[in-house]
DNA sequence: GTCTATATAAGGATAGAC
DNA sequence: GTCTATCCTTATATAGAC
């Protein structure tokens, strides 16, 4: 997969360092053959920005629609969520968080308005969970901001991985970052 | 000064898209002009990132010499450091942790080099405060990728600054980063 | 110090043969 | 689909006049 080569070179190198000859030499054939199959560059950083977004908003969607859970195990779902992209999906999460900037108009402004949107619904989610229950009281926007980016760093876990499992850092975060907000 | 300026186009357009022209229009005169002051754009860069760098390191060592403080109090001074970093010197940090990837060699080893040497030291203050007393059991690998990167949710407040005072951001995350490891 | 002009390299993308 | 050759733009940095 073509969009998947250019998520690991975007990723490492940076999307603007990355050159079409890079990404060509990865997947094995000659610059000018990529453009049978992809329409330019910038193409590409849409297609892995805009899919991980999607992502992230179905699985905020399923969460929302599940009423038999409180508040704060809401949030957990959500905090796992993240991290297990994290974790297993690493080129195209990072390449959505760094290299976004790169996004062409008016590509760059619905995703900025996207993820406007989404963490308004996660601060919902713990509004909700501090009037109906179970969550301290807290500023939903500050709580939100500190989840969001403090899974960034399994980037530099995943260059060892030597130091703990996948399944003990996870636990490891979610004890930090969601157990510390139960009232 | 030119660095400073470097750095906020460094961080707003990423480094490899900034040109010496963009640079030179910011400061106000031609491009060839700047090498009367600078050496190259490469040199710009290594002063951004390693000014950072020794900043954090000579905080860290003002706190790891204080003996009066407990554990827990002085991973909550290198965490409003970190905080504070990310509120007064967000063009700057923002470079160090987004650019720095293209430092060039040796810079970037050392620059790597020096950031794991950090991690280990943020560790065993969290180690030490885990044997002598205040702070619960937790992998302190996971609690220091964790806090590092919390702090970079940050950005975002800067784009509107509307929702929350930087005192309330700090006192929340605060809050959130470190009380939660309270035995 | 400043500038204009330019050397040299590399970028994304296309033309057209096969 | 693949390739070679190339167009055109832009980049960092330097030369040399003032």
């Amino acid at each position: 997969m073509i969009t998947l080569a250019a998520a690991q070179l975007f990723r490492e190198k940076g999307f603007p360092s990355t050159g079409m000859r890079d990404l060509a030499g990865e997947v094995g054939v000659e610059a000018a053959s990529l453009y049978n199959h992809i329409r330019s560059k910038a193409e590409l950083l849409q297609e892995i920005c805009f899919r991980v977004a999607n992502d992230f908003n179905a699985q905020l969607m399923e969460v929302e629609a599940s009423e038999n859970l409180t508040g704060l195990e809401k949030l957990e779902a959500i905090v796992r969520f993240h991290i297990q992209m994290w974790i297993n999906r690493l080129d195209e999460v990072m390449v959505t968080n760094n290299e976004s900037k790169y996004l062409e108009e008016p590509y760059n402004g619905t995703f900025l308005n996207e993820r406007r949107v989404y963490v308004r619904r996660l601060e919902q989610v713990i509004e909700d969970g501090m009037r109906k229950g179970n969550i301290k009281k807290v500023q939903p926007y500050a709580v939100v901001l500190t989840l969001m980016s403090a899974v960034r760093g399994i980037e530099f876990w995943h260059r060892t991985k030597k130091n703990i499992s996948a399944e003990e850092l996870e636990e490891n975060m979610v004890l930090h970052l969601v157990k510390g907000l139960k009232k």
